[in-house]
DNA sequence: CCTCTTCTGTACCGTTCGGTCAAGACCATG
DNA sequence: CATGGTCTTGACCGAACGGTACAGAAGAGG
């Protein structure tokens, strides 16, 4: 038989494609074999525990990424306000290329997953945190730096929405720029 | 049999408590008939063309929500600044007590459901357009006040993604009380 | 060459899906 | 008391679901 050689990262990266464009429950099985290609002894090979393990390995892999774009500007700022920067340019760029999906709001939606419930959790409490962090020694008082960063993170996910919805991703480049700008408000 | 007397508008409304918790594609029929305690037939009897039908009737109830107290104070703002606090108060209200769920977020994920896009559209262009009207009725500049209203409404949507992933109601109201100042800072 | 492991396609399983239907129960009329 | 329209029920339908089983094909190592 056809034998395409495929490499686990590859299928996460495509199953993640398809469950952006149809969520969770629409992204049928065999929706997913004839979007991605991949067919179902393949998918339970690299996914022996079925469309939950797939849902965990798309989970993991964005926040890799996160991990490794977004937040890591984040973790050792050497110029806060610089990092501040950079991180806010990651997450448009990223949320740009990718439909204006969020693929751990979207797991905040259609309850009964209490199995991801944790790792949604700690990504938004953890980009909260890291960004509250940086902007405090950016030289913001400490609750008003947690809400700065609150506000942020709340507007890009609202911003995801909104683009979304009416179908315009200029939504998001306008509200990411102003997010940013407002974190550093009055600062030199 | 059992004639329990069923009004639609109960139907509508039993259905929008179970599309927020589980999901438009999470709410089998099946599950609905158990968490609402209405039976197919009913449901069939109201809702002739099957769940679209249901989808669409829960969004037509939110949608009149909406312009009766959301919409409406901004509609014939006399005091603009004023205007702007009841609705925001008003939303705030609403989805704390709606288990920070907005249903036609919802309907901005797992797509393929053109059906509903207009209508969502609407929904979130009205609000955003109605807002910056208002905002610029009580002294803020054309691009400026459009740009707060699109601010507002984002940040109000992301922190109901927010307060569901991190558990955390207070998430919505900090987000709601600081987008309410921001729209109308630097006036009277 | 043989063999073992790693993939891949496909037929198939039981369950659940959205939707239909005929028949029964209730209420408003006469 | 009849009658007709308005609900309501529960059994039922074909289709699609997630998941399993297994045989076959392609490398790697000898």
């Amino acid at each position: 038989m056809a034998r395409t050689v495929l490499d686990r990262a590859d299928a996460v990266r495509a199953l993640a494609g398809v469950f952006r464009k149809r969520g969770f429950d629409g992204a049928s099985l065999s929706v997913v074999q004839q979007e991605t290609g991949i067919g179902r002894g393949s998918l339970y090979h690299f996914f022996p525990d079925g469309k939950e393990d797939m849902a965990r390995a798309v989970l993991e892999e964005v926040r890799a990424w996160f991990d490794e774009q977004v937040f890591a500007p984040l973790r050792t700022p050497e110029d806060p306000a610089a990092a501040v920067g950079a991180t806010m340019r990651a997450v448009e760029e990223y949320f740009l290329s990718r439909h204006c999906v969020c693929l751990y709001a979207v797991m905040t939606l259609g309850q009964d997953r209490p199995a991801h419930a944790e790792a949604v959790r700690s990504y938004f409490a953890d980009w909260v945190e890291l960004l509250a962090r940086t902007v405090e020694q950016a030289g913001v008082a400490g609750d008003e730096a947690r809400a700065r960063a609150v506000d942020a993170v709340a507007a890009v996910q609202g911003a995801l929405v909104l683009a979304r919805a009416l179908d315009d991703d200029t939504v998001v480049t306008g509200v990411v720029d102003r997010s940013r700008r407002r974190l550093l408000d009055g600062l030199g």
